[in-house]
DNA sequence: GAGAATCTTGCACAAACGTCCAAGTTTCTC
DNA sequence: GAGAAACTTGGACGTTTGTGCAAGATTCTC
């Protein structure tokens, strides 16, 4: 994709370590966070320990790269609700959707979204995740408190579910959101 | 407190047990939940490493007891914005001033509060905590909708400015509140 | 004061971890 | 094909961790 002529070397070594990717998020969705370590994830993917040290230098590597991951799902998922017709309905039913499917994928993006909050480098990956959200927003209103008050209510809702245990549907999250939306101004509505 | 006579046997090992906790707090502020080991929070507290082991049988029963602690705090803090004159203001001048006197303590609390995704018994303290929230709204308005968005955005607000390493002041924080409380209603109002 | 309950501590053990290294394999370049 | 670059792997090292235990100190009960 980026270049012409790829690497044959290279090009391995980066389907590995997108393998040992994918096997860090399973382990963080089973054990948290805390159970991510060099030997635990190379178990997860079949691979020998030492494979996990070569691609990971430290373990810290890996929850970087296991977080910039998470988030492009996130983003893409974000991305398909925002070009729906009623682009909070649709968020809405995404979010209650996955909370639905299971608990621990949800845990696991929280859990590696709050590493950012120690790690500087992570904080332009978690910035894009928040402004993607408020490019959602701003399609159905200009109010830019209402976009805050948007983007909030959908971390905020989502934390608590799981916090608490509770297992809200999309009518209840869309409720919600709406009236984050609307705002100020009464309607900025879809053009 | 609690009775007339105290064994002095058990009361000297409260303390003691308050002391560790409050010690495997500062480790967590310090270090994230991953940093808290029997031993890790024996030595902040000054004390040998079998006390941590004596009173808290496992990591997990110290980080349970952790988060409970933390949220006594949390609702302190909560039932004195509560019956301020203005919830709102009094709640966004406290969140305000939290993030700016350091942001530490703050993730430690929200690191601690994920917890109680995992943990079923945890989840009526964390119930607890969204509760206290609830109640303050509903001093401003009626509508359960505009209380479950007030509530969201609180803990929305609290992470994103974690995760992003923003530090939104007090006007911007009670604006979004504002909004969230606005609801369908025109006004609720304080009496 | 005698005996029981509780607290307190140092120590030793196995398991798991991060890290490093050196030898071997594959793939590319020329 | 020869040499370089990247990948791959097994193993060893020292550190840290949770855990259990046994002996001692403190406090309460009678």
């Amino acid at each position: 994709m980026t270049a012409e002529a790829v690497d044959g070397r290279r090009a391995k070594g980066e389907r590995r370590r997108a393998l040992l990717l994918e096997a860090a998020l399973r382990v963080v969705e089973r054990d948290g966070v805390a159970g991510v370590t060099h030997r635990a994830v190379a178990k997860e993917a079949g691979q020998p320990p030492s494979s996990a040290t070569y691609y990971f230098e430290s373990i810290d590597d890996l929850l970087v790269a296991a977080l910039v991951r998470s988030v492009d799902a996130y983003a893409a998922r974000l991305r398909e609700a925002t070009e729906s017709p009623d682009p909070v309905a649709a968020l809405a039913e995404t979010l209650a959707a996955e909370l639905a499917r299971g608990r621990a994928p949800v845990i696991a993006e929280y859990e590696l979204y709050l590493l950012a909050a120690r790690r500087p480098a992570l904080r332009a990956t978690a910035q894009r995740c928040v402004d993607d959200l408020a490019a959602l927003a701003r399609r159905c209103t200009g109010d830019p408190v209402a976009v805050k008050a948007f983007c909030a209510c959908v971390d905020g809702l989502l934390l608590q579910a799981l916090v608490t245990g509770a297992s809200p549907d999309a009518s209840g999250i869309e409720a919600v959101l709406r009236l984050a939306m609307a705002g100020s101004e009464p309607a900025g509505g879809v053009p």
